[in-house]
DNA sequence: GTTGAGCGT
């Protein structure tokens, strides 16, 4: 430790620069006695970052404050970490490999992160303002903007790191932020390596390692079958599913119910399949697994259809974290080329979207309005469940009040609204301005929660509205006392 | 153009 005294991180180092070069640059400062860049084992070449000892530590602070330029290039200055902070720096500063499960992870998660993603930056931002704006919310440790290597332009997305959880959570408390007068929006940032995982193999075994978060949702949905059968006469699967790995979970799913379905002949009557994308750059991949877990799913449909007269099975599925871009794909190449409309108008009468981000909200109304008016088409009887797994309370409940509005409207305008048997969001004391962070609720919370979902439906509940995050218990209550 | 270039065997 004491060792790492004087010691400096440089990033960005040119692969021009020698570290006689480096030393050369930094013993402006005082007495550099060590230098060091450091090269790929295999191929030798630079790997861009270095270390700088000074003899004397105080120097440390005082290169910190300064802009460097190392043949041409701006190197970035940083204390060094620790190997034994750079181990451990997964688990609290920066974000953990662990995500929440599928249902409530997600687009920042419920696990407590030091370091922040802020994306939509606008191209005016500098990195001092940037820095300067989320300062009011703690300690500032890391600034990046991210720009793009060949071209040098922002690519409009950054990170901040917080000294604290703490402050993370206090800049939560809005999903967007006007910052230049552009809403920029924060989440958790999440681990790289933790993005794409599990995609690979598509019909392993649950018993095989990695894609544990699937496998704990594999639980969950065996959990819930089970349940079910013991409860009562109707199958009822739900699965979560996360990212990249939809083909994959499709295949459970598609085991899953078939097995129970065919070992019981049980009437089938809910799947429930929710895909949730988190990168863009995953978008195509997605785009297209999702295509075909549509498909899959459809010919599931058929099969069931055909082994026994199956009740009803619905598949909505709604993924994005980002709005404008899901408006695309309804618009363009999105869901009808999925045959989701298809779907909807054929064969299902019920849907279950769930909404992570706020404004997904708003798009799942657009969505539930085709699975009304699909239904009033058809002349069935439509079943809407709307869960908000979401972290962003104050606007969740923000945005989702304003939609219920719509979506109350909405089933009105069809002829259904007295259908509906009650609707409730939070217990009154929030309110959108005054959030309380005791609303943020755990994976179990939200398990529990599904499950409440489920007995509402045992109560022959035409439509149940569920704001899952923060609210379902009190729901409950709240659902039991007005039914009786 | 919304998830990173980056912590020494």
């Amino acid at each position: 430790m004491d060792s790492d005294q004087g010691k400096l991180f440089i990033g960005g180092i040119s692969w021009e620069t020698t570290e006689e070069k480096l030393r050369d640059y930094f013993g402006k400062y005082g007495e550099v006695v060590q230098a060091v860049i450091m090269r790929d084992k295999v191929s030798g070449r630079p790997r861009g970052f270095g270390f700088v000892v000074f003899a004397d530590p105080a120097l440390v602070d005082r290169v910190l404050q300064d802009k460097h330029t190392i043949d041409g290039r701006v190197v970035e200055a940083k204390r060094a970490m620790s190997r034994e902070e750079q181990h451990t720096s997964s688990k609290s500063g920066n974000p953990a490999g662990g995500r929440s499960m599928g249902g409530s992870g997600g687009g920042g998660g419920n696990h407590r992160t030091k370091k922040i993603f802020v994306g939509g930056l606008p191209p005016t931002l500098t990195e001092e303002g940037f820095r300067k704006y989320f300062e009011a919310y703690g300690t500032v440790t890391d600034v990046v903007v991210m720009y793009d290597q060949n071209t040098q332009r922002p690519r409009g997305f950054g990170f901040i790191s917080f000294d604290s959880e703490d402050a993370v959570d206090l800049v939560l408390h809005k999903t967007f932020h006007d910052l230049n007068g552009k809403l920029v929006e924060v989440k958790r940032a999440m681990p790289k390596d933790a993005l794409n995982h599990g995609s690979g193999g598509g019909g392993r075994s649950m018993g095989g390692g990695g894609g544990g978060q699937v496998e704990e949702d594999f639980h969950l949905m065996v959990l819930l079958v089970m349940v079910h059968l013991v409860m009562g006469m109707e199958l009822q699967v739900m699965v979560w599913v996360m990212e990249d790995m939809v083909a994959m979970a499709v295949l459970l799913l598609v085991t899953v119910v078939l097995l129970v379905h065919m070992v019981t002949q049980l009437p089938l009557q809910l799947v429930m399949l929710v895909v949730r994308q988190v990168h863009q750059g995953a978008h195509g991949a997605i785009r297209h697994r999702l295509v075909m877990a549509l498909q899959v799913m459809v010919q599931m449909q058929d099969m069931v259809q055909l082994l026994h007269g199956m009740h009803r099975v619905v598949v909505v599925v709604l993924l994005h974290q980002w709005a404008n871009r899901l408006v695309l794909w309804q618009q363009g190449m999105g869901i009808k080329d999925m045959d989701m409309v298809d779907m909807v108008g054929v064969k299902v009468d019920m849907g279950l979207l769930v909404a992570e981000e706020a404004l997904e909200v708003l798009l799942v109304v657009q969505v539930v309005l085709v699975v009304i008016n699909m239904g009033q088409v058809l002349g069935t009887w439509v079943e809407v469940m709307v869960m908000y797994l979401g972290v962003q309370v104050t606007l969740a409940l923000g945005n989702l009040t304003l939609h219920k509005v719509e979506v109350m409207g909405l089933l009105r305008s069809v002829g259904l609204l007295d259908q509906v048997t009650m609707e409730v969001f939070s217990p009154g004391k929030l309110n959108n301005s005054d959030p309380d962070p005791s609303f943020v609720r755990s994976r179990d919370e939200v398990i529990e929660a599904t499950f409440l979902a489920f007995e509402l439906r045992l109560l022959g509940l035409q439509f149940g509205m569920v704001a899952a995050h923060g609210v379902a218990l009190d729901y409950g209550d709240q659902l039991f006392q007005n039914k009786s």
